[in-house]
RNA sequence: GCUCCCGUGGUGUAGUCCGGCCAAUCAUCACGGCCUCUCGAGCCGUAAACUCGGGUUCAAAUCCCGACGGGAGCACCA
């Protein structure tokens, strides 16, 4: 009896596409649905329009009150349109099965780390827990020109910060033995040769094509400069022996080590042969047991070469992946961009609060788990972007709103006074919904502060309310704004003005803007606003982020007396 | 120039592998309303997209070809 259930079934659907459309099925989208739901049956798809044309034309007859009727009866599950939650969770990874995911992060020790490498850290941990698998720290140190020691603790710290854990930590350059035997197997087999030419005529061979003449001597020749550029003081460097007319100028004979003279800051002085990445990256992620590595995109075309290495030196060939790189607009997300900055002046270190840096969110008052959110909801998509850093912010302020003290802050502030005023101790609490955050005493008298942009918009005669206190009505307005109390019966409509009394603690409050506007670097970008903040929040700690009512969330910075805020946003 | 990758609302993203349940997801932004002793949060609503052109197919965001646009690489940096 299938005819009979097909016709069932486009009734159904009819019925629902005819709701959602004023009444008014659409044969083909119903067909679509009906084939959809028989596609085991080999049904010709040509019944299916012709019963979902009918059944359409038959329910476009009856009113829409009726359809829905009916719809209720048929098949109720299809009149809510259920609202589809989105999974933010990462899709699943070729190849894997559950406990034997192994994935690394494998940042170089040059410099503190950013939302980029935070991007990369974060899937490739994530990966390692969704598996139930293993996560590696790999120091990637293998140019002594870039690594410095400073920052194998700084890096650990900044994924510490982001709550990352890992399970195994090791440094390339302990590895190099292991490499100088591999690449000695390479040049046994012939698969790669001692180079002695300047490195401008590498290039040059390379952009035309062009083998150079060291290229064709023997296998056991190379052996013997490879030794003595490893013992002596010969310069060369290690070619592998790939395609120099291949389209793909990655696989123009790569150089996998070359000389760098520089004591290390691990080994000192111990090597002068150091690989380069297309080298240590491939072996290393095979070695280490790495199942599935992730990379950015503008590695994509050295993919060629990590395999062809890894295929030459008999190694286990992992699952190599690749996204795209996390660009921010009006942010510098890369150690190429933040570091003149810094050396120019232009911000006043990593930690600069218009930095994308880990430190520099931290100090703003971004939270390791908004990042996470953020980057999940980035996913690992090959498509570039420019995301707005408000999607870092609208994430961060999910998780600050509900547990972030409320205090005042008045920026710029004008002198009220208000005649009349009676002497209060007024509690007010600190969170307008948790009422678990507690309260806050603060005494008043006639003395007040308020934002002078306030009163600016308020006219003698106004009425406006002190938040969370009373009204007062507007007598005059000079460089002091005299008042009278006007009841303290909440009147609705008028403006409520986050208020200090005369018993204020001053302190500045760092907003950051954006670095680079249209291209260009925005001198701008730092605005300090003077104000008074009540009281109470001289008795904050360092590292706390509130909200300033009116103004943003500002995370709390104490040296000695002063108190400064640094805006993370509204 | 050559090679590779990518192209879904203003922005970001799901869906693309495996064509139909997609007259397309979710978020952000914008706008309106409700709520609120914050310009914050919450709630409701509006607006807004498959780069273009061909082809295959009963059926294309999805497959194929081409164009266009964007990005990356062409280091003895990673």
């Amino acid at each position: 009896m299938p005819v009979e259930n097909i016709r069932k079934t486009a009734r159904k659907y009819a019925l629902q596409n005819a709701i959602q459309f004023n009444g008014s099925a659409n044969p083909k989208a119903v067909a679509g649905k009906v084939i959809a739901a028989f596609k085991e049956e080999n049904i010709s798809p040509n019944l299916i329009y012709q019963i979902s044309g009918s059944a359409c034309l038959e329910v476009n007859k009856i009113p829409i009150e009726q359809q829905i009727a009916e719809l209720e009866k048929l098949a109720p599950e299809l009149l809510k349109k259920e609202k589809k939650e989105r999974d933010f969770s990462l899709p699943e990874l070729p190849d894997a099965e559950k406990g034997k995911v192994i994935t690394r992060f494998p940042p170089e020790p040059n410099g503190y780390l950013h939302i980029g490498h935070a991007k990369a850290a974060i899937v490739d941990y994530e990966y390692a827990q969704m598996y139930n698998g293993k996560f590696i720290l790999r120091f990637d140190d293998t140019n002594p020109e870039n690594a410095q020691l400073e920052f194998y603790e700084a890096q650990k710290e900044d994924l510490q910060w982001l709550g990352i854990e890992w399970d195994e930590e090791y440094n390339t350059s302990d590895n190099l033995g292991k490499h100088y035997s591999l690449a000695q197997q390479l040049i046994e087999q012939g698969d790669a040769y001692v180079c002695y030419c300047p490195s401008d005529a590498i290039k040059e061979g390379r952009f035309h094509g062009k083998e150079c003449k060291c290229r064709s001597r023997s296998p056991v020749e190379h052996v013997d400069s490879w030794k003595e550029m490893l013992s002596s003081s010969v310069d060369g460097v290690l070619r592998l022996k790939g395609d120099m007319a291949c389209a793909n100028t990655a696989m123009r004979d790569p150089t996998l080590f070359r000389i760098i003279e520089k004591p290390h800051p691990l080994h000192r002085d111990k090597y002068r042969v150091w690989p380069t990445y297309d080298f240590a990256g491939a072996v290393e992620d095979s070695l280490s047991g790495v199942t599935h590595p992730f990379r950015t995109k503008e590695y994509e075309l050295r993919d060629e070469c990590y395999f062809k290495l890894l295929e030459l030196l008999k190694l286990r060939k992992p699952h190599l992946m690749e996204f795209s790189r996390l660009s921010i607009e009006g942010m510098p997300v890369s150690k190429r961009k933040i570091k003149p900055l810094i050396d120019q002046g232009l911000v006043s270190g990593y930690d600069d609060i218009r930095l994308p840096t880990l430190r520099g969110l931290k100090k703003r008052g971004i939270l390791p788990e908004a990042i996470k959110q953020f980057v999940f909801s980035q996913g690992i998509s090959k498509a570039e972007s420019n995301v707005t850093f408000s999607l870092l912010e609208a994430d961060n302020r999910k998780i600050l709103d509900p547990i972030a003290k409320r205090f005042f802050f008045v920026e710029k502030p004008i002198k009220l006074v208000v005649e009349n005023a009676s002497t209060l101790e007024k509690s007010i609490r600190l969170h307008p919904t948790d009422e678990k955050l507690g309260s806050r005493t603060i005494k008043t008298g006639d003395t007040f502060f308020v934002p002078r942009i306030d009163m600016e918009k308020i006219n003698v005669g106004d009425i406006f309310r002190l938040k969370d206190l009373y009204n007062v009505k507007v007598r005059e307005k000079n460089n002091v704004v005299f008042a009278e109390y006007a009841g303290k019966e909440l009147i609705t409509g008028s403006a409520k003005i986050q208020w200090t009394t005369d018993n204020f603690i001053k302190m500045n409050v760092f907003v950051p803007g954006l670095l680079y506007q249209k291209g260009k670097y925005n001198s701008n970008s730092l605005e300090k606003v003077k104000g008074f903040a009540e009281e109470a929040v001289s008795r904050l700690k360092t590292g706390e982020i509130v909200q300033f009512e009116r103004f943003g969330f500002v995370r709390i910075e104490k040296q000695n007396k002063t108190i400064t805020g640094f805006f993370a946003h509204k």
